[in-house]
DNA sequence: GAATGAAACGGAACATCGCTCCGCTAACGA
DNA sequence: TCGTTAGCGGAGCGATGTTCCGTTTCATTC
């Protein structure tokens, strides 16, 4: 089941050459351009980036998020992945759990905006969204009753709040330098502790 | 120091009747449009749902975040003033902190859309943002220091930091059934006993 | 190596924003 | 009453996401 979920964009590899080429233009484009302005980047920044026409890249990426997905994927795969290998060679549930969260967390933060469009107030992101649940989701939910098994958290939050919570309060992070997203993630999971 | 940091739109009570009439107006018209909308809401809905032309919001209100704040002030004077209050009242420092993160989400939660447009990510609303901290930094400054005085708190995180997390995880949270930002925060709050 | 059908392209065009500008209206003081 | 001018209204501008369709270019067939 690891290719199998692919959304659109990347899901059926196109035939002729050229357009092949130019998705692969497109999405190099893209995340350069999400480095330098943002994941809320202009989508004409992009195509000009790329070289291509407006057309190009809604036939490639019908979504702005389709766009976005495609860029970060394998990122938000290694990490869903880095899940069950920490839970794996940590000394507890609970140590994995804090490196799994960092390693989210340094993720996000480094992504200008990204944290911003993936809790979407219908800004056409849900499905951005949506793919950061389906692939997170399932690890996030792991961790935590292993955490929760071994004893180390008594909390009545589960995995889908405890994730939104972490990827709200990463919001903004990267443009203001007296927000330290990560300290008050550490806070939150340490809150986790404590019953109520 | 009360009222004299007033921002535009409310501070000086324009002479002629029809233009006071106009900005009452303007402020039901937005109250009612945001409570229905939520706080991105177009301009032009307000102007129509007031019977007014754009002309007359930006004359009365150059920013919507000017609107906006002119909309929530009292709200907002209210939830800075009782900080104080609490404190008095309160059994201990950190139970007044509490009480005071607890109106301040009620507030936040309550309101579609305002945690996000305060967070502002570029989207014209950072003197919200600027209008927020100024009146609310002071009080939870106070309510901190307060708080770490007596011992209950041991925490390097600072009042701006403090906010901003609680304004962060408030984020979605009107139209996320599953989400609950309270216990989110309240999970936050938790964790500032806990150092590091 | 043409010819041809379809896939893919490009960018003009449309809808929707926030916000500005300026000709016109009507409130107010003399 | 009447002139001044604060205030009004909405067309218009620039930016943005998205769609549409005539044109180009590839892959296949003869």
């Amino acid at each position: 089941m690891n290719d199998s979920g692919q959304g659109p964009g990347t899901s059926a590899r196109p035939k002729r050459k050229d357009a092949r080429r130019n998705q692969q233009t497109l999405l190099e484009a893209a995340a350069s351009v999400f480095v330098a302005s943002g994941v809320e980047a202009p989508v004409r920044d992009i195509a000009a980036k790329a070289g291509v026409g407006m057309g190009t890249i809604y036939r490639h990426f019908p979504t702005r998020a389709d766009l976005v997905i495609a860029v970060y994927r394998h990122q938000v795969d290694a990490c869903a992945e880095a899940g069950p290998t920490l839970l794996a060679t940590s000394t507890t549930p609970h140590a994995a759990l804090g490196q799994w969260v960092d390693l989210f967390v340094d993720f996000l933060v480094t992504k200008h905006g990204l944290a911003a469009a993936m809790q979407g107030d219908g800004t056409g992101f849900e499905a951005l969204h949506a793919y950061f649940l389906e692939r997170l989701l399932p690890v996030c939910t792991q961790l935590l009753d292993a955490a929760t098994a071994s004893g180390e958290i008594r909390s009545d939050l589960n995995a889908y709040q405890l994730l939104r919570g972490i990827g709200n309060l990463c919001i903004g992070a990267e443009s203001d330098p007296r927000y330290d997203a990560r300290r008050l993630v550490a806070h939150l999971v340490e809150g986790l502790r404590q019953p109520h």
